[in-house]
RNA sequence: GCCCCUAUAGCUCAGCUGGUAGAGCAUCUGAUUUGUAAUCAGAGGGUCGGGAGUUCGAGUCUCUCUGGGGGCACCA
């Protein structure tokens, strides 16, 4: 059968039967690219197609290409065949939006009645029907006025509303799956028979906001995730397996690192474990901090609400504030303080002690600043989102002149810093200029590119968040992902010029006037309970050996090695090891299971053997090979690899 | 905060259509002195997240509060 063989701007090549017009292939190309001539071959002759396309062009595709058409495409027909197939079901539910997102897509419904997870087999059920009908995929362009009439008459008030939102004038394209219809920009595949059908899966039902706003209908969110074929499908299972194993929450149990309660919701209780990786995170950048200039200082917990009005807090930020209400004598109403929320405006009063001078800039000062927020319920996850949460928080106060250096010093000591820590990898998004701000264009042209130029000065690849920054300033956000691809925010930096004038910083300039300081809010971890939750996940559990909580186990074979067991934990303490002695009455076997189930990184196995020679047998964790070495070398060893890095 | 789901011994979980709770691991006791991922035996331990309701009777149904989970919104 004869074939034309089209050949996009981009380069890719598409077959269509004879007889195809210029609007099928519009219609089956991306958007962006139906805008562009479009030149094909056919066999030899080479022609250009006409444009604009006919606006009244009813056609069909039924064109089967040879090649496997992309998963994006798969994924957006199986938002639509899943869309049909509930319609199918369940009648009155409404159809909104389908997008296609991260490993497959997602469908937002509105229905009275809720979707059970049982429903999803049903779904799946019906969906492979569909697909096994192998119907194909038709489209037509339809003007404004009748979609609009169309949607209304069906009852979908939801599309008429996505409709009114799209410009006066523009056609709009609306797609059949079998006799069902949805308006959509496309692309879509050429039939459903393109669709795997033993390759995707419907994995959750979800509420989510009709335009993702808060004050519209909660819609019923229906995610699936799909593939080209069941292999794929079946490797992303296993891999969210895996993920889940990796869970800091479950991890953070089994290796006895903290727990939270009821009675304190998102707050953290560390354990001896997970207190010891806290500590030794802590003392690691505390050493970094000194050797980059800062200067660590400690403000108070709770702080009058006279400062918050100051700094804007009370007005902007109450709800989120921990209040604190203390009856004074005498006085007549009750004194109310809040929990710092942020350490800001009590780095501002250190820095207000004192007339500074521009010699005296930029000022670092650092706190690991304890702070509460009144996070609403819903938002909590482990350690990654609390109320009660530590900070590397630091402020410098600088020129403007000063910015773009400090920055690109900030992004440095943070990429070394990400880089001790096992994150090879992070994700810079720098938020610019909001709707609502404060400052004049020329000043935020300057500190955009401040910013920008810091980031180029680093090599580091980063994304612009448009209208993102906060109403002072603009800012970069630097972002880690955890086990199952969440990504969560970690390093932040921020320009304020706005606090420094609020709170009455002020530092004698060159010209003997005073002047304000720029202030930049930064932090590399973040807080230490979302990044600690980090490199639990990172990590699988198998902390390196100087983070590890308990580095060395000594486990006796037999109760006669104890004596010995006993020594060589204290050598390996005295080298600075967190060494520790198992001399139960256990078999070894039942030992090593322990200790490695709870990922300590090295076990010492002590027999009568070892005791006769003065050697241990070293197992390390995800190893089962045993090696038996000296004992002054095994100390050598890990008081070696119990020192903490010191960066590049 | 919103939607859905969920809450049974320290942990992981079983308890069908309602008739006053089970297992494995862990713990304790005893035996075992063991060569690199779980030695054997015995014992103790929960009133089923809190409260209210329906019922002759509720872990099991309803409502509500709280916590947790998946998302959404929020994250100055």
């Amino acid at each position: 059968m004869s074939q034309i063989s089209l050949t996009f701007p981009d380069g890719r090549v598409q077959q269509y039967p004879v007889g195809v017009t210029p609007a099928e292939v519009a219609l089956s190309i991306a958007p962006g690219l139906a805008k562009k001539a479009i030149s094909a071959q056919v066999n030899d002759a080479h022609f250009d197609l006409q444009w604009p396309i006919p606006g009244d062009a009813r056609i069909a595709i039924n064109t089967m290409a040879d090649d496997a058409p992309a998963l994006e495409l798969i994924r957006h027909d199986l938002a639509h065949i899943m869309a049909r197939a509930v319609q199918e079901l369940w009648p009155d539910a409404r159809v909104t939006i389908g997008p296609v997102r991260d490993y497959g897509w997602f469908y937002d419904f509105d229905r009275t009645e809720a979707f059970t997870p049982e429903d999803l087999g049903t779904i799946e059920a019906r969906m492979k029907q569909i697909i096994n009908a192998r119907e194909a995929v038709k489209t037509e362009l339809w003007d404004r006025a009748r979609a609009i009439a169309f949607y209304e008459a069906k009852g979908e008030p939801f599309k008429v509303e996505l409709i009114n939102r799209i410009p006066e004038g523009e056609d709009l394209r609306m797609y059949w799956h079998g006799n069902w219809q949805d308006f959509c920009r496309g692309p879509h595949l050429a039939s459903t028979g393109q669709v795997p059908a033993d390759a995707f899966k419907l994995t959750s039902i979800a509420g989510a906001y009709w335009l993702g706003d808060a004050t519209r209908p909660m819609l019923q969110r229906i995610y699936g995730v799909a593939f080209r074929n069941r292999d794929d499908l079946k490797a992303h299972m296993t891999m969210l397996e895996e993920a889940a194993k990796r869970d800091h929450r479950k991890l953070g149990r089994e290796m006895e690192l903290f727990h939270l309660q009821e009675e304190a919701p998102g707050m953290v209780f560390w354990h001896p474990n997970g207190w010891t990786v806290y500590r030794a995170l802590e003392d690691y950048m505390r050493g970094r901090l000194r050797v980059a200039g800062y200067k660590e200082i400690r403000t108070p917990q709770v702080v009058d609400r006279v400062l918050w009005e100051k700094s804007g807090h009370w007005e902007a930020y109450r709800e989120n504030m921990f209040l604190v209400e203390v009856e004074e004598d005498g006085a007549k109403e009750k004194r109310i303080n809040a929990l710092k929320p942020m350490n800001c405006p009590c780095h501002v009063q250190v820095y207000n002690q004192g007339l500074k001078s521009y010699r005296d800039l930029p000022l670092r000062l650092a706190e690991f600043g304890a702070c509460h927020r009144y996070e609403s319920s819903g938002s909590m996850h482990g350690l990654m989102r609390v109320r009660g949460f530590t900070q590397d928080d630091a402020h410098i106060f600088c020129t403007e002149d000063q910015i773009e250096v400090e920055c690109a010093n900030f992004i440095a000591l943070l990429a070394s810093v990400y880089k001790d820590l096992g994150f090879g990898s992070f994700e810079i998004k720098l938020s610019t200029r909001p709707d609502v701000r404060i400052g004049s264009d020329a000043t935020w042209d300057k500190l955009e590119s401040a910013l920008e130029n810091a980031i180029r000065k680093t090599g580091n690849a980063y994304e612009i968040d448009p209208g993102e920054g906060a109403f002072y300033g603009p800012k970069l956000d630097f972002k880690l992902t955890d086990a199952i691809g969440r990504k969560w925010q970690c390093g932040t930096f921020q320009v304020d010029g706005n606090t420094p004038t609020r709170l009455g910083a002020e530092y004698v300039g060159i010209d003997g006037a005073k002047h304000h300081p720029y202030m930049l809010h930064r932090a590399i971890l973040g807080s230490f309970e979302r990044f600690i939750g980090i490199l639990i996940e990172n990590y699988a559990g198998k902390l390196p050996f100087w983070l590890a909580p308990r580095q060395v186990v000594v486990a006796s074979i037999v109760s006669d090695a104890d004596g010995y067991v006993a020594e060589v934990v204290q050598a390996l303490q005295r080298a600075g090891v967190r060494a520790e002695a198992d001399t139960r009455n256990e078999k070894i076997n039942y030992k090593v299971r322990e200790h490695s189930v709870g990922k300590v990184p090295v076990i010492l196995a002590i027999g009568m053997k070892e005791v006769e020679e003065r050697t241990v047998s070293v197992r390390r964790l995800g190893d089962t090979r045993t090696d038996v070495i000296g004992l002054a070398q095994a100390v050598a060893e890990f008081g070696t690899a119990a020192v903490m890095p010191a960066g590049a």
